[in-house]
DNA sequence: AAGCTCACCAACCGCGGTGAT
DNA sequence: AATCACCGCGGTTGGTGAGCT
């Protein structure tokens, strides 16, 4: 029945790694790659339960980390991808090459909320302070009408194009799924994406061509509303959707997907902040 | 110097999804 | 099909050092 336990809680340690259980653990990632956590401690000589393990290496012992205080760039990359998906530190820091999502998360808590609460912004929100809790403009849109986008693009240095809905319809829609395509929060010397966006409901990471290149690759799934929600008795009336922070939807980018050929999807940013 | 507060961050905990048995 | 461990994630905690009184 299932499988066997990973370790013996009594007989692992815990609390702070010691010098010697690192350079075990390193040793034995350099010989045999990463991966297989279950069975690691035991074939490293450690009294570690794997998923200690699995921490230890991803939050400091990693090669490819990056140390150091963040940038300002880099600052910049995690308000704006917070305001976009939340709290989904992963998938920050999965735009973020050397950071983890433990550092990007410990920095947000510690730095960034207190810079945002400095400046009256709502860290949760990405809003005001004193703004209203709901607007007609701020709140997201109807979910039980169809997402009618309507795209308006500007053409500078960058091509901008304002995403608004239409009043949709859900139910008609079951499972409805936006693609948003590529979301451009810096500036990227050639873009360059896998595959066709990414998985539903997941933020795919594009390659890097450089630090600066911030693509990001979306795509929105909104569900019909849940009857189990969060522990909520009542059957939840709102759909679910990834996104939140709804707002003015803005594209922006080199090659938007309407003059660069196929879905548009475009390029699409978040104007949570009022510039992007 | 001692005590206190605060900030930082490594590590732990608990949960949900997934997959092995 | 059912059970349960593994994996990965986000939230939280606790240890430590710096700064202040």
């Amino acid at each position: 029945m299932g499988r066997s336990p990973c370790c013996e809680k009594a007989h692992t340690n815990k609390g702070a790694w010691t010098k010697e259980e690192d350079n075990k653990l390193v040793s034995y990632i350099r010989s045999h790659g990463e991966g297989c956590w279950r069975s690691l401690p035991k074939a490293a000589g450690l009294l570690r339960c794997g998923k200690s393990c699995r921490l230890r290496w991803i939050n400091y012992l990693r090669p490819d980390l990056k140390r150091g205080n963040f940038t300002e760039e880099e600052d910049e990359v995690i308000i704006k991808l917070h305001s976009l998906i939340g709290n989904k530190w992963s998938l920050i820091a999965g735009r973020l090459p050397g950071r983890t999502d433990n550092e990007i998360k410990n920095y947000w808590n510690t730095h960034i909320r207190r810079k945002l609460l400095n400046k009256g912004i709502d860290p949760a929100t990405h809003r005001p302070i004193n703004e209203p809790p709901t607007t007609t403009t701020t709140n997201p849109p109807s979910l039980h009408d169809p997402i009618t986008p309507t795209i308006t693009t500007t053409t500078t240095t960058t091509t901008t194009a304002t995403i608004s809905f239409a009043p949709p319809k859900l139910e008609d829609n079951p499972g409805l799924i936006i693609k948003v395509g590529t979301i451009e929060l810096g500036k990227c010397k050639q873009e360059k994406l896998e595959g066709d966006g990414g998985k539903v409901g997941a933020l795919k990471v594009g390659q890097h061509e450089e630090t600066k290149c911030l693509d990001l690759s979306l795509e929105l799934r909104i569900s019909p509303p849940s009857h189990s929600h969060q522990g909520d008795k009542k059957p939840s009336t709102k759909p679910s959707i990834l996104m939140n922070g709804w707002g003015r939807l803005v594209c922006g980018s080199n090659n938007l997907g309407m003059n660069g050929g196929g879905e548009c999807v475009g390029v699409v940013g978040y104007d949570f902040l009022g510039h992007i």
